[in-house]
DNA sequence: CTGAACTTTCAGTATATATTGAAAATACAA
DNA sequence: TTGTATTTTCAATATATACTGAAAGTTCAG
């Protein structure tokens, strides 16, 4: 019967997109599990409570738990509930251009903000030292937080923008 | 002394960023010895031998072999030889801009062009299936999959530019 | 209140990843 | 060749990280 050949490939497709979304995770620093729940709700018709998300992963309810709290903690989750009912469901922003958004702000806040930190306290501890290594030093400490404040302006413009607004003008820049 | 002072002071601002870089990278996927190598090495007036960085990290020969083979296989490190001497010496690619680019084009083609291919093959294995259902999941993989190859492409383009032809452009675009 | 529905916590355990160090492989001067 | 300096490999081990599941905590309708 076609309807369950179509169903299958659907599920087919679902689940090698949650499992190669838990593996290529890892490469940025993001935990398998995490990724997973993200990339199954990203893909559920509608929200999913702890416990089915338990169910179609095959994993532990602390898992879960910690896992849904820090994904809502990014911003990436919102937690709905449904009348007459306690538990709570969940459901993940699906905007492509938001969840970048988030990301990037968060990113920014929680990684880029403390390195950035490290940066200017090692070009500060050494400015006004003499002596052609510690120059070099704090010659590669400036011109590194440097980068990294301008990249992260950059993003921080483009994540604060309407993306109808800064799509074409980075598309015309690029040509 | 001043001299002493002056010259633990640029050790203590060393030590830091070569421990903190360590930290920090962890987030970003990349491990600790690694990111602590390329601190290392981009903050030594002179190329290093595998016994120096042995030394100057306290870890062991394996560890630090596999490393800087790792380094030299990104492109961040350049292998030099010494007159008269067998030994490899180790030196970091130490502008930023070039760093930039370097991690950006080793990222593109090691994690993004994979996960880009499963994107594609899920919304291919999905787009002629009828129903709301998979309807919808073939668009979020076809949304996230052309979201992905723009940013890929808007950042290949920096990378393959000339830093003074492309910074002032993103300024001038941001402001 | 009380107790059932639900969420959170966390000690114990499992898994994944990184590191060691010594042995094997390699490179090369004599 | 042969001996020595150097690099590489990899089994054993250590460490960091993630996961489980049950107990404790919370919430709330009745």
């Amino acid at each position: 019967m076609t309807t369950e050949t179509h169903a299958a490939e659907l599920r087919t497709a679902r689940d090698r997109f949650i499992s190669q979304w838990g593996v290529i995770s890892t490469a940025w620093g993001i935990n398998r599990t995490m990724a997973q729940i993200h990339a199954l709700l990203l893909t559920a018709p509608t929200p999913l409570s702890t416990d089915e998300i338990m169910a179609a992963l095959q994993i532990s309810r602390g898992n879960v738990n910690t896992n849904l709290r820090e994904l809502v903690g990014w911003g990436l989750l919102r937690i709905m509930l449904r009348k007459g009912e306690r538990k709570e469901y969940f459901e993940a922003e699906k905007d492509v251009w938001k969840i970048f958004c988030i990301i990037a702000r968060e990113r920014q806040r929680r990684e880029i903000e403390p390195a950035l930190a490290v940066l200017r306290e090692c070009a500060e501890r050494t400015a006004k030292l003499k002596g052609g290594e510690a120059e070099s030093f704090h010659r590669t400490m400036r011109d590194l937080g440097d980068f990294v404040t301008s990249a992260a302006g950059a993003m921080d413009k483009v994540s604060r923008s309407e993306r109808s607004k800064i799509m074409p003008l980075i598309f015309k820049m690029l040509k």
